[in-house]
DNA sequence: CTTGAAACCTACTTAATTGGTAGGTTTAAT
DNA sequence: ATTAAACCTACCAATTAAGTAGGTTTCAAG
């Protein structure tokens, strides 16, 4: 389960990826509009900002935008930040590797093959979308 | 992230399934060669047992035993029950649906259209497993 | 018909994590 | 100087995970 740490750090930065301009966005504005506590939300931006996905500006009009361009930016980056790892258990997980106290031989166990298969699947996901590809709402909101 | 209730569970189905004969197996045993708390491991299987992947007997000689052949055990059904939703985010639960309260609108959600995406890959890699698949060592221990 | 081995059941515990809140300090534009 | 913003530290309540404890029931074998 994707925590709402998670979910809401990336409704911010979709928010964020939706504003053209490069102008700072207050997190007041993203968490009324995204419908996030304030206080929660400025302490998921700060991490953001220290991984280098966002800038700030301090101040009256001040405010939080994206370092780079939505398009170069993988959603398994952003989830790997604010998540953890993407694999199921620690034994897959290839950036947060960790070895099973109770499994003596990884590649003999039943488990370990398994979760390859769905890290491997979901890596290709989230390794194919861009947070361009998720800001859009594919929608066509004006046509209906 | 798997539990441990949920490795474990899969690791004593791999265990039952490795077995020829239908003989009962005793959690002694499978908690001794899969590196499992016993008493844990009971709660487990009871668990198992309710939601028809398991019979037992009870008494001496008794134990757990497979109430299906492993080729027709698909590893989501073993997981959902183990687990729960195997979908990162409830909202795009097959079975465990759950509106977010925070989302006005799930078709515009930037999140919903890409937990739906890992959803598909997800379930497409458990539901082509079988126990059968999983509990086979691939490796040729003897030859090497 | 007693003994022992096994499943089964209920309740508890301990630690960690999640999803926040409270109350301030610092920075910068006006 | 005022005000609006980011930023920081600390706390808190509820939930979950991963067991443990201590029994009861059932069944086979002698």
């Amino acid at each position: 389960m994707l925590s709402k740490r998670t979910k809401y750090g990336i409704k911010a930065l979709a928010h964020l990826a939706r504003k053209a301009e490069r102008e700072p966005v207050q997190t007041a504005e993203i968490a009324k509009c995204e419908n996030i506590s304030h206080k929660f939300l400025e302490n998921i931006l700060i991490s953001l900002r220290k991984a280098g996905f966002l800038g700030s500006r301090k101040g009256k009009g001040g405010g939080y935008y994206l370092m780079n361009p939505p398009s170069q930016i993988k959603m398994t980056d952003v989830i790997r930040e604010l998540e953890g790892p993407i694999a199921m258990v620690p034994c897959v997980s290839l950036n947060y590797y960790e070895r099973c106290e109770d499994c003596p031989d990884e590649a003999a166990c039943s488990v370990h093959a398994l979760m390859i298969q769905v890290r491997d699947s979901t890596l290709r996901v989230l390794g194919e979308n861009t947070l361009d590809d998720i800001a859009q709402d594919k929608r066509k909101i004006n046509s209906q």
